[in-house]
DNA sequence: TCTGGGGTCCTAGGACCC
DNA sequence: TCTGGGGTCCTAGGACCC
């Protein structure tokens, strides 16, 4: 048989409690939970928990304080990203070592892997085998005719397996799923549509693209209905991903009420953001600041700049966009982001929303 | 003491220009 | 007394992903 072209979509089985198992075997098997400075009496939120605390209802985004009642023999540990940067490289060099293949990377624990072969099967048990001897990690692979039907399938391989998703039998398996199952629609989204009588998976790739514009624009429109049929993309681009910008931001663990609390973590917050952005060695052309008013309500301030600005100039930008603040209300989370020139052949994105997906 | 941190991209509406 | 229409840029707000 021929060899033909396929996207392999590889994740790291529950990566980041595998990387601490790998370093204290003895936690294997326990219920282990990853989040903030490990002290659930913080303000913070489960980066990952294990297979073990997820029986519990524990998942990512969960508030720590929460996770931890529910689980009360949980381990919590604190984030770690050096350790998982590290694994995951380590993850990346075995991926781009596999025989003529292209690598696409979205993140720590998972990547995009385009191949040519008669036997994508074979070719993905190859890899998990590889990926295992050098790191000690499980993978599960998704394989698909377009990145879309990769990146689902990989769900269905979980955990360590491997499960292909093309458009021979995406309906068969994909169809009386929710909306909410596909890569890139959410909640809000899945809600909106089931108001335009759209629930399942069949009935969004029945839709008539035009028919979503007026609901969600030129763009997103037709873009879910080819989402809905798991169409779009099959080409793995590793040309090297440029980032946009560079944000940080603060949750305190007190509410900030005066300002010169609000001051003085602004200078720590620019300061940290331009350190970012000097290892680049790019201008910086825009700025926005989040704040979020406590409880919860979030409010953003955005400002062009000259790209000539400097380190001075912008933390006076940064300065007058804060004179936005709502005085006398107390501040629960400060970001900032910087905005950077994008050469013409950069990458676009790293997630599948929009443009050329 | 409920609610992270780092990203991407789209949309709407107003300002401004021709 | 009537006040178009297209294009672009900017800001604010959302939605989603890992």
């Amino acid at each position: 048989m021929a060899d033909t072209p396929w996207v392999l979509h590889v994740d790291l089985d529950q990566f980041i409690a595998a990387v601490e198992v790998l370093r204290r075997p003895e936690l294997a098997g326990k219920p282990i939970i990853v989040g903030g400075r490990g002290d659930p009496n913080e303000r913070a939120v489960v980066s990952t928990a294990s297979y073990e605390a997820r029986a519990f209802g524990v998942g990512s985004g969960m508030p720590l304080r929460i996770a931890a009642r529910k689980v009360p023999d949980a381990v919590i540990l604190p984030v770690d990203h050096e350790a998982y940067l590290e694994a995951s490289e380590r993850v990346m060099a075995t991926l781009r070592a596999q025989p003529a293949a292209t690598v696409q990377v979205l993140g720590w624990d998972e990547a995009f892997v385009g191949i040519e072969t008669a036997d994508p099967e074979a070719y993905a048990r190859a890899v998990q085998a590889a990926v295992f001897e050098r790191t000690q990690l499980h993978c599960s692979v998704g394989i698909g005719d377009t990145l879309v039907r990769a990146k689902v399938a990989t769900g269905f391989g979980k955990p360590a397996g491997v499960f292909r998703l093309t458009a021979a039998n995406w309906l068969d398996v994909m169809g009386g799923r929710p909306t909410k199952e596909l890569w890139g629609v959410g909640a809000k989204v899945s809600g909106r549509l089931s108001k335009l009588g759209i629930a399942t998976v069949a009935e969004l790739a029945a839709a008539d693209p035009q028919d979503l514009i007026p609901e969600f624009g030129p763009r997103m429109g037709p873009w879910y209905a080819q989402l809905g049929r798991g169409e779009g993309a099959n080409v793995v681009d590793d040309t090297p991903w440029v980032a946009r910008g560079h944000s940080r931001e603060t949750t305190f663990q007190r509410d900030l009420t005066g300002a010169a609390q609000v001051h003085e973590a602004l200078r720590e917050l620019t300061s940290r953001v331009l350190e970012d952005i000097a290892a680049e060695g790019r201008p910086v052309i825009g700025l926005t600041l989040k704040v979020r008013y406590a409880p919860f309500s979030t409010k953003t301030y955005a400002r062009k700049i000259p790209a000539t600005s400097d380190g001075n100039e912008i933390l006076t930008r940064v300065l007058e966009l804060a004179s936005g603040i709502e005085a006398g209300h107390p501040i629960r989370l400060l970001g900032l982001r910087a905005e950077m020139p994008m050469p013409d052949d950069a990458r676009k994105g790293h997630t599948p929303t929009r443009s050329g997906w």
